[in-house]
DNA sequence: CCTTGAACCTGGGCGC
DNA sequence: TGCGCCCAGGTTCAAG
């Protein structure tokens, strides 16, 4: 469930929990998830209190209070979940604690400052996601954020910066908005939202966005603010909930609801006046779903 | 530089 | 009910 929706969702359910409780255990289940675990992982982790669960573009960075970052992937299959030690209500049965199930590769024990313990238990079937360490201060070094693009969700993303990055660029915009050291964040859905939303080809060439001065046309404007708004609104409905994969709380996202192109092949187009039909074509291996009629 | 294809994994859906 | 095939939110690497 891994864009940068959805991510930013998953750390906003962890962080209430996470940030300021102590490591009690962190409880490896296996010994690689995508890549082997740091050495000594566990051990470091023991102890420590965490200091801040934040987010650049599709990793979770979680802070420890000895200046450790465990840098998180979720690949294409990861997830979170809360299991706390709430006592049962009457008349409810006391769930089990740690009811572990298939694919839950990690488990962080926890205990709040308020006292409370509770789990967060990572389960990832296709175990594309990972877990790494950083020092944090060596954090924009480190070989998976240096060359990491702008945030779209951030400050710095704007039409001029993105035509800096297009320009002369040959490779169709679908391509170039899926590369991380571009934009970094966006994944299939958003893409292809993006562009139904600026009614862009996904086959049209980047650097036909930029003018040959370098400034950006009309066109990249209206991509950017798609970019941002499909973003924002993504976010603030919970991300996407596809497969009715769950957030950290056990809630469902709801963007998926809004899909306009993303997995809706031979429906109507629902641009005002488009009579085109949503189709799927394959680019880089991916399928990209578009309205061919007025996206250009 | 660019593109494609395959690889890493498991599971769901569909056709037969 | 079962089997085989295709597909899936990501990333990375090799090869042309």
């Amino acid at each position: 469930m891994p864009e940068l929706p959805e991510v930013e969702t998953v750390r906003r359910g962890l962080a209430p929990v996470m940030e300021g409780a102590v490591v009690q255990r962190l409880e490896l289940r296996r010994a690689d998830l995508r890549f082997p675990f740091p050495d000594g992982l566990a051990q470091t982790a023991k102890g420590r209190r965490i200091v801040s669960l934040g987010r650049r573009a599709k990793y979770l960075l979680l802070d420890l209070d000895d200046g450790t970052v465990i840098i998180m992937h979720l690949g294409m299959s990861g997830s979170f979940r809360i299991i706390g030690d709430e006592v049962a209500a009457p008349g409810e049965f006391h769930h089990t604690r740690s009811r572990l199930a298939a694919h839950d590769h990690v488990v962080f024990h926890l205990l709040g400052g308020d006292g409370s313990a509770a789990q967060v238990v990572y389960n990832d079937p296709r175990r594309f996601g990972f877990m790494l360490t950083s020092r944090r201060d060596a954090l924009e070094d480190h070989k998976l954020f240096a060359g990491m693009g702008v945030e779209p969700a951030g400050n710095a993303f704007n039409a001029e910066e993105l035509a800096l990055r297009f320009s002369g660029k040959q490779a169709p915009l679908k391509a170039a908005l899926l590369d991380q050291r571009i934009i970094a964040g966006l994944g299939n859905i958003y893409v292809c939202e993006a562009l139904w939303r600026s009614q862009l080809s996904p086959r049209r060439k980047a650097g036909t966005l930029v003018r040959k001065k370098g400034a950006p046309t009309q066109r990249l404007v209206r991509l950017v603010d798609s970019i941002r708004d499909v973003i924002s609104e993504a976010i603030e409905v919970g991300g996407s909930s596809l497969r009715d994969h769950a957030q950290a709380d056990g809630s469902l996202g709801y963007f998926q609801h809004r899909f306009a192109a993303y997995d809706r092949v031979g429906q109507p187009c629902a641009h005002v006046g488009c009579d085109g039909t949503i189709a799927r074509i394959v680019q880089s291996g991916r399928s990209t779903f578009y309205c061919p009629a007025c996206q250009r």
